[in-house]
RNA sequence: GCCAACGUAGCUCAGGGGUAGAGCAGCUGUUUCGUAAACAGCAGGUCACAGGUUCAAAUCCUGUCGUUGGCUCCA
């Protein structure tokens, strides 16, 4: 381990003990204020730590003041923490009071040592590792209250949980207050509005309304897929948006997944708006018969799916009722799997790199314990799965059950500005749509054999996509995604009509550019274009059009002085088209 | 779906039982200006919706819808 590492290391487990003793702490203050609050649990997490509790009414931003006041005391009264072991029926005695904790006593395994740490003014139920003293807990705040079910089983008591930070000083503390505040000017939904990309309405919970600026990165983007599909060897299809419910029947969504979709009655028949396009495939696929000499075949689709989520769950792009994927389904032989995969990742990696995405994690998520298929097919996708991602070289989490009941899967998430992560790309392979649809092909042998097909998305939801890439880039697109790619600032209104001259270039060489013919003065149409991420501001004044250049100024604030017109115009449309 | 908070002009927000406010954006006029905000005027609201209390409700109460932060879910 490198001396770096370590220090890492070390600064990680400084602040798991400080903010497990903040836990601590903050329980004991509820205690004083409540006396009969059950408490239950109260971990560290990545940049804070969290308390749950049950409780007569919420708490009140009120109640949290007071709980920080009496934190403060413990926390200057420097009480120094310690554990002790004690046998089970000691610690059942001492907890007698606290259901929550008599649960966990009696759940703990038989040979599981019981612990109880204390700092003194108060005791708790707890394996260990806190700070050396109340003291040690540095600066701290209390940021939020937020409802809980008791060990996350909706079906278990509701429970009132306390979100706090702790970090070593003052200092790193407004750091991350500091970070949080950047990340919230970040925010998709705030972006998607000030640059005129998107917005919701109630009138459609949950659905976004693409404005013309925001439908151009959607197919920007899309238009890039498509590029990338004629080089991966895809075909695009076009398939049917509301379904017979005999469809969902024989797919198996009817008793999977019915909750989610949205059904109507017409002509006494019952209907299903499409939640997934893979039934729609198989029944393309089926329309034909099939050589082993055809597989793979890779069905592509824009398709746009509609999704019934609870409320409650929905998030700006992120998570929607309807949305469109970079969708396709490869009909494949058993064989062809690895192949498969590894040519989708490498598709996937191609993309990332343009879109700038580095910090992906992935995950191989293997079979769970209700699925579909023999045991040797599970062994071979497994397999299959598990060396593409070894030949890789990079790192990925193997979730043991966390696998689709169809097949095992890879998915690949990418943060938000707050660190949340979201699933963008997946591959999954399914052995039960085949069987389902009884899809074959003709074997070189002449028998009919199964196809697998395997599920796989890259960008995944776009729009989920455009409202992660939104958070990454603080809505400074890459110039090629941008609405207006650049804008042509007249100095007086006598530049305008050069101004018009110089737009009418740029569009015949496929730019979208635009002149800002308002009559404020250049420092505001500089400032309007940087507060709209534009890319490019090119000034025109007496100057310039004498000499028929513009002057380019770079959103970074970067000036690239005079361009001749034609230089620039080159220029420009060569970054756009690669994608620079 | 659950817990909580919130919903006032296009946006961001103030007001909090007695005739609806600001900034920005918009429109009009003046200004024609050299790299992140010229000046003036005008217009804009069933205070989410529906009930209730009251002489009087944006304000208090109830319900519904929506949004936000969590939880659960995420084939």
């Amino acid at each position: 381990m490198s001396t770096q590492q370590a220090s890492a290391d070390a600064i990680v487990d400084v602040r798991y003990r400080m903010r497990h003793s903040a836990a601590h702490v903050m329980a004991e203050a509820v205690i004083k204020l409540f006396p009969e609050a059950q408490i239950a649990i109260g971990p560290p997490t990545d940049d804070g730590f969290y308390y749950d509790f049950e409780v007569s009414r919420p708490f009140t931003p009120e109640d949290l003041k007071k709980i920080e006041k009496l934190m403060r005391e413990t926390i200057k009264a420097d009480r120094p923490f310690s554990g002790v072991s004690i046998d089970r029926d000691a610690a059942l005695e001492r907890f007698s009071e606290q259901k929550f904790k008599v649960e966990l006593i009696t759940d703990l395994p038989d040979d599981e040592e019981i612990t109880v740490w204390s700092h003194q003014s108060w005791e708790d139920l707890c394996a260990g590792r806190h700070a050396d003293s109340t003291g040690k807990i540095g600066a701290f705040k209390l940021l939020s209250v937020a409802g809980a079910y008791w060990r996350g089983d909706e079906n278990r008591e509701m429970l009132q949980r306390i979100y706090g930070t702790a970090w070593e000083s003052q200092e790193e503390l407004d750091a991350y207050l500091e970070r949080i505040e950047e990340a919230e000017r970040r925010d998709h939904r705030r972006l998607g509005r000030e640059l005129d990309l998107f917005f919701f309405d109630p009138i459609a919970p949950a659905s976004p309304f693409f404005l013309p600026k925001g439908t151009i990165v959607l197919n920007e983007l899309v238009d890039y897929v498509k590029q990338l599909y004629v080089k991966y060897g895809y075909q695009e299809v076009t398939t049917p948006q509301i379904f017979n419910t005999d469809l969902w029947k024989q797919s198996g969504h009817y008793d999977n997944y019915l909750e989610n979709m949205y059904m109507m009655d017409v002509d006494d028949r019952e209907f299903g708006v499409k939640p997934m396009n893979c039934p729609a495939h198989a029944v393309l696929y089926a329309a034909n018969t099939h050589s082993y000499r055809e597989l793979p075949i890779r069905y592509a689709d824009f398709g746009r799916l509609h999704r019934y989520e609870r409320s409650g769950v929905t998030h700006g792009l992120m998570r929607v009722r309807t949305f469109s994927q970079d969708d396709a389904h490869i009909f494949a032989t058993l064989d062809q799997i690895a192949q498969e995969v590894n040519s989708f990742i490498a598709m996937l990696d191609e993309a990332y790199a343009v879109l700038g995405f580095e910090k992906i994690r992935m995950a191989l998520s293997l079979r769970p314990e209700k699925r579909v298929g023999t045991e040797e097919m599970w062994d071979r996708a497994e397999a299959a799965l598990t060396e593409v991602m070894e030949s890789t070289g990079r790192e990925y989490g193997a979730e043991e059950g966390e696998g689709a009941f169809y097949g095992p899967k890879i998915d690949f998430f990418v943060p938000d500005a707050l660190g949340r992560e979201w699933q963008l790309g997946t591959v999954q392979l399914d052995f039960s749509l085949p069987e389902r649809f009884d899809l074959q092909y003709a074997a070189e042998d002449g028998s009919l054999q199964r196809p697998v097909v395997i599920h796989r998305a890259m960008l995944g939801s776009l729009e989920r996509f455009l409202g992660v890439l939104i958070e990454h880039t603080a809505g400074a697109l890459p110039i090629w995604l941008s609405p207006v790619q650049a804008t042509l600032i007249p100095i007086a209104d006598r530049h305008i009509p050069f101004g018009e001259e110089v737009v009418q270039k740029l569009r015949a060489a496929g730019v979208r550019a635009e002149v800002d013919t308002g009559s404020d003065r250049m420092g505001a149409k500089i400032r309007a274009a940087q507060v709209q991420k534009i890319p490019y501001m090119l000034v025109v004044g007496d100057r310039e059009q004498e000499a028929g250049k513009v002057a380019v100024r770079e959103r970074s604030g970067g000036d690239l002085g005079a361009m001749d017109v034609d230089e620039f115009v080159t220029r420009v449309a060569e970054e756009i088209n690669t994608r620079a």
